[in-house]
RNA sequence: GGAGAGGUUCCCGAGUGGCUAAAGGGAGCAGACUGUAAAUCUGCCGUCGACGACUUCGAUGGUUCGAAUCCAUCCCUCUCCA
């Protein structure tokens, strides 16, 4: 089974190029790539769905080429977007084109070349602007351009020459990886078809020789909403930004009807196994999602922090487990002292962002520590509240957190 | 450059001198129900040493006993014209 049936059993593949792609796939070892703009200090599940993709190609022989786009992102694509992004400055984009590239060396397999790190600021950042539009403004027709549906949409809302611009920064770096890398194949989310399009059509203008083009299915819950959304913003890949256990929880708990998808999207379990899994019906497909949790887990921060959110989760909702991967605070005497009371202490720990957050929860019923509800707002804990050195405090039904008494 | 419309709390969107911390919806949080699911119902949803005080309706000044609401200037967005 060839890597293009593959993804198209999985789920991935959206729209392609070429209906011979999937033979070029099984006759060649291809040089794809896929951008990743550095807009913020992590990558996030909606890049890890495209890592997935080039695990996929990787394993297949193909030669990824995961480009940072250091020098997009001081552009910044309007694509799917109503309102222009705030300008990023230089030294962010450095500094998160760093953490990308830190993280992404994870999921692929660099050595000995089999896949290719590069970062678009290497060529566009000191691009004069006459010879570029001289040499690739040419070619582009702004009739056509702004029929594509990217910008169909902003038109409506307003767009900056700026950000008009994206579309031939993004398809001057698949000619230059044409050019350097002999890389024929562009990857991307739905949401960058235009955009890949627009590389390809650039290649054979320039080069006379075909580029392809292929996007995936972008991950939304069964509501249509994006997946990897939460309170707080993004499910970040980084665990300092995203903790692992509330990694771990957050697929633990999605909705049934988005299983199977992630299952098959975001782990390398066999389709049998997927099948079987997803097809469990009524309370049995916590096991699903249990196995989902955990291999999504597992890619992202490893085996052992995997286990660790396991434990922890079996040890809070189930019996037995241990409770090391529950989110912690460490709190030294004195700073407990100052944070006595429930109240304090909720917002030290980072769980509330008021006071009166706080007090309208403790009101509601919604705190408990070591197990007992917390009755008044006026509740003041004291050292004897620790229990072998920590307290648990549980908000709602599902948020545990742990204080930590530093000696 | 000219004409018009508009910028309201996380988002959408009412409000056009006191009754407005500001309708309604969405999102979010909590409670009930449950399977750590979905749906539903209920409560909360600016901050605080809290029956009161403080800050908020693009920005800055002004009128007024009192302004998100009136006036001036400025900034920004959209539409039409050039």
């Amino acid at each position: 089974m060839n890597v293009y049936d593959v993804l198209k059993e999985r789920g991935f593949i959206k729209q392609t190029t070429h209906e011979g792609l999937a033979e070029m796939l099984e006759k060649e070892k291809v040089t794809f790539y896929i951008g990743f703009d550095p807009t913020a200090d992590s990558l996030h599940v909606g890049h890890f769905v495209q890592l997935m993709a080039m695990a996929h190609m990787q394993r297949a022989g193909h030669t990824p080429i995961a480009l940072v786009g250091g020098g997009t992102a001081m552009v910044g694509d309007p694509s799917g977007k109503t309102d222009m992004r705030k300008m990023m400055t230089r030294e962010t984009i450095e500094h998160n084109s760093e953490k990308f590239k830190k993280q992404m060396s994870r999921f692929l397999d660099f050595e000995g070349g089999r896949a290719i790190m590069a970062d678009n600021s290497d060529w566009l950042l000191d691009l004069n602007y006459v010879s570029f539009l001289r040499e690739i403004g040419a070619v582009f027709s702004v009739n056509r351009m702004l029929t594509a549906d990217c910008f169909k949409r902003r038109l409506e809302k307003g767009l900056t020459f700026l950000e008009f611009n994206y579309m031939l920064m993004q398809a001057y770096d698949f000619l230059v990886l044409n050019r350097k890398y002999g890389c024929a194949l562009q990857l991307g989310g739905d949401d960058q078809w235009s955009n890949i399009l627009a590389g390809a059509d650039l290649i054979r203008r320039k080069e006379q020789k075909p580029a392809y083009g292929m996007t995936f299915t972008l991950l939304l819950k069964s509501d249509g909403k994006k997946m990897g959304k939460t309170e707080s913003g993004a499910l970040w890949l980084d665990a300092q930004k995203t903790s692992p256990y509330d990694f771990y929880q957050y697929w633990r708990n999605v909705a049934d009807a988005d299983v199977r998808n992630c299952l098959s999207l975001l782990t390398f379990l066999p389709m049998e196994e997927v099948e079987r899994l997803s097809s469990l019906q009524d309370s049995a497909i916590n096991e699903a999602k249990k196995v989902l949790a955990f291999e999504v887990t597992r890619q992202v921060h490893g085996e052992a922090e995997a286990k660790a959110a396991r434990d922890a989760a079996e040890a809070l909702f189930g019996q037995g487990g241990r409770d090391e991967g529950v989110p912690a605070t460490k709190v030294t005497k004195e700073e407990f002292e100052k944070n006595a009371t429930v109240i304090d202490l909720l917002i030290f720990c980072g769980l509330t962002a008021s006071r009166g957050e706080g007090r309208r929860l403790i009101a509601g019923g919604g705190v408990s520590i070591n197990g007992r509800k917390v009755s008044g707002e006026f509740e003041t804990l004291t050292l004897e509240d620790f229990e072998d050195g920590e307290i648990m405090i549980k908000k709602g039904k599902k948020v545990f957190h742990k204080v930590k008494i530093e000696p």
